[in-house]
DNA sequence: TGTATATTTGACCAATTGGTTAAACCAAAT
DNA sequence: ATTTGGTTTAACCAATTGGTCAAATATACA
């Protein structure tokens, strides 16, 4: 089976496959060929170049996480079901890619600009969330904390785990992946409790 | 005047200024050669291959680190304490090495082994902070959070922002460094009233 | 001064890599 | 069957890069 499927899909796989565990330079484009099952000129007769190719892949992976970040930052629901919503869908988001949060760090690092532009062109924009812990504030349901403070906060528990989660594992979890699993699976509702001590009035 | 210091020290200035801005690939054994102003075999001269080199930085690097995860993870000073001294040490020397966050970071995911070893090597040992904080849930003194949970809270917490800076830097604070400094300034009492909030019983 | 030892240099090498090109292949239309 | 157009391939190229080496230069020592 597997009649041979359209070439440009077939190296879209293998390209995506590879960058976003490996990255953009270590990377090449005979890797990608030999996954792919084809010759590597024809990567540059479907894509002029190797970073034609890595903007499609870009184009892609962005295409996927965007509902998550428009969620969070655009719609209006109330604010600790939004981070509860927002810390379970983007564990599970990357439970399913692993390999996510380095290639994106790699890349926001790599060319910030280019990562913004994408960022905002998906709907990433705070000031609609911080308007929304503003007016929490002034209802007098939550604490009188900065609200961008509040919003770095957020992101950074449900991040940086995720990121640093080779180090994590070497020094907590004794590199046991179940154990960090575990973990992991329990911040879903950590960090929604956590935020909610901090900064909710009794 | 500078009559030519020592070339290997004249080497490891080059080498530490270009592998921490730029990384471990995208600096080039020539690129160190011109920054210190000598021939590129004497970099192999002194230093057998590029990896020794890098090993050499590596080394240099952490032991400046060292002292700071050491009175994290190690001191018996009091728990507020020491979350409020730890995020104010470790802002101040990303402040003056700003390139160190990222520097970490990717040398961390390119060998995970290593980075993990150097850590332990330089007095890393969470278990003693997470007897700590058990000690303060059995004295009643904070809320019966995971120990592991807090602990990594603290470290997302802080060191998150100074990963995430050029994200942040192009979503919320239009690019100006300035603004971007004083909301990591502001980070260093934030952080500490934060977790006050959450996990101190009133 | 002459000689051994350490340092420095320029030229060179082999491997890798992104990219090009001319020719071969193949399916559909004439 | 032949032409035509897109598709695929093998061979090749130029640039980069980590690393080597023999010769040159400086330094110390007798």
């Amino acid at each position: 089976m597997s009649k041979q499927k359209n070439t440009e899909e077939l190296i879209l796989n293998a390209a995506k496959k590879l960058f976003i565990s490996h990255g953009l330079e270590k990377t090449k484009m005979q890797q990608i060929a030999d996954e792919a099952g084809i010759n590597k000129a024809l990567l540059h007769y479907y894509f002029r170049s190797k970073d034609k190719l890595f903007e499609a892949i870009l184009e892609d992976v962005f295409s996927e996480i965007a509902p998550i970040l428009q969620s969070f930052f655009g719609e209006k629901i109330p604010f600790l079901e939004k981070i509860g919503y927002f810390v379970e869908t983007y564990i599970d988001l990357i439970k399913k890619n692993p390999f996510l949060p380095e290639f994106i760090f790699n890349e926001l690092n790599r060319s910030p600009k280019r990562m913004i532009n994408i960022m905002i062109s998906v709907g990433v924009n705070p000031q609609i969330i911080l308007d929304q812990m503003k007016q929490e504030v002034t209802n007098g349901s939550i604490k009188d904390f900065d609200p961008k403070q509040l919003l770095v906060n957020i992101l950074s528990l449900t991040i940086f785990p995720l990121i640093a989660k080779p180090i994590l594992m070497g020094i907590m979890f004794e590199n046991d992946d179940k154990l960090f699993n575990q973990f992991i699976e329990e911040r879903k509702t950590h960090i929604k409790d956590f935020i909610s001590h901090a900064i909710l009035l009794k």
